[in-house]
DNA sequence: GTCGCGTTTTGCGCTATCGCAAACTATCGA
DNA sequence: TCGATAGTTTGCGATAGCGCAAAACGCGAC
């Protein structure tokens, strides 16, 4: 049996409203892995056998079509769960997940989920908060790709990475995690042939500092004022 | 004290695993309301002091941006529950609500929430395999709004409205509440000029029947052909 | 039955963004 | 150290769909 300490997750709003027993119990039916950079952790379509709670690392959850496109719905930070397949009552994963940088995550089997919520009602109580708030996310995502340009769309999509993930330096935030063009194309229906425009537009400008699959916002307050103005133009 | 009838109610999925006395003790709580056609039933950005089932008729969802744009975010039809906010521990409405036919509702205090929960835990995971499935339509919107063109669109649309509200004719599907084509362009992200020429391209082929605020599929079949096609084009 | 208003249709020019293709460049491995 | 490889930049033509405007139409009200 795996063991977890307990003080590490203690505070997450997942366990809220527990007490340090109920916690312990929960955990000693998880076990925990490691997953290297740019591993799959699960596959869209693959039955759904475990849900995951994200230690350390990143994680990015990508959706495709039929015909072979993609868009990633989210990246998971610590702290957050994901592949909640069962708690909509889907017996298959709806997604693919992705560890983007070396991640450590535990792991409950499905099949434990009944139970526990059982026992735990608070658990069904804290997951329903934050599923409900993903969709308020998401629904949030749909305003804005049938309002907004492309433009603001990648600006909206970096505020929310550095808010998410930010690394505070002190020339800007860096998101802390790798991110291609394409990723970002994928976060806000585009190509990543306009990501690229777009950065190297910013970056001319000195709002951002971008690499190879890296990113600063040196201007976080220049991309607000991008993101928010509604249709005309800007500087040459 | 308003009197509901339970045997109404009790196989909606919401109620679920509950014993008749349960069903009576939370409906017991509840005060029906009747919201004539075209009439607001609570505005986005105020304190959500209710939720809701609606019992009889239709509801619109829509969310508004600080410009004055709005998306259609769902419709609502019989038996399903509306204005959760508290369920994602929201304090005010993320969207406005209005009922686009005479509906009837059933209404709680957002205040008997947790007491509810409490005493009937099954109410908190039913309510999260509905938010979950939400949010599974809502990542399926965003997929489609990413990849496809809006007719495309727009016939997955009509499909879903006619899956969940269709009512069925010898000559075709129906849908059997107001719909105009703003509501349309709203929910796939497109104009109302453009829903409006898809339309009347699909009418000379015969695929479906569109007068004012009222749509029927004839060809249900034939949108789903359209629905489904990757990219190329169509007939003359 | 007629009038008036909200909805729908349709034409037309415009442009944001795509899509393809080619050049370029960090980064990693041998 | 030098390629090979994956990611990025950039140019350019094509176009889906927008936006404006005006006309036609259907429905409800009186």
């Amino acid at each position: 049996m795996a063991k977890v300490d307990t003080s590490l997750v203690a505070h997450l709003p997942l366990f809220a409203g527990l007490t340090p027993e109920a916690l312990d119990e929960i955990l000693r039916e998880a076990r925990s892995a490691r997953y290297p950079k740019n591993s799959a952790i699960f596959e869209q379509g693959a039955d759904a056998q475990s849900f995951f709670l994200l230690l350390h690392g990143h994680v990015r959850a990508a959706k495709t079509t039929p015909t072979g496109e993609q868009i990633v719905v989210r990246y998971v930070a610590p702290g957050e769960t994901f592949g909640l397949a069962m708690a909509i009552g889907a017996a298959r994963y709806p997604a693919t997940a992705t560890a983007v940088d070396d991640s450590v995550v535990l792991i409950w089997p499905t099949s434990a989920w009944p139970r526990l919520v059982e026992r735990f009602p608070s658990l069904a109580a804290n997951t329903l908060q934050t599923v409900g708030t993903r969709l308020q996310e998401s629904h949030t995502r749909i305003l804005e790709m049938s309002t907004q340009q492309v433009e603001q769309r990648v600006a909206h999509a970096l505020l929310r990475l550095a808010k998410q993930s930010g690394k505070k330096l002190d020339h800007g935030i860096e998101i802390d995690f790798p991110i291609s063009r394409q990723d970002i194309a994928q976060m806000t229906g585009t190509t990543l042939h306009t990501v690229s425009r777009i950065l190297s537009g910013w970056e001319s400008q000195g709002l951002v500092e971008s690499g190879r699959q890296r990113i600063i916002l040196r201007d976080p307050h220049g991309i607000v004022v991008l993101a928010e103005r509604s249709a005309d133009s800007g500087a040459a």
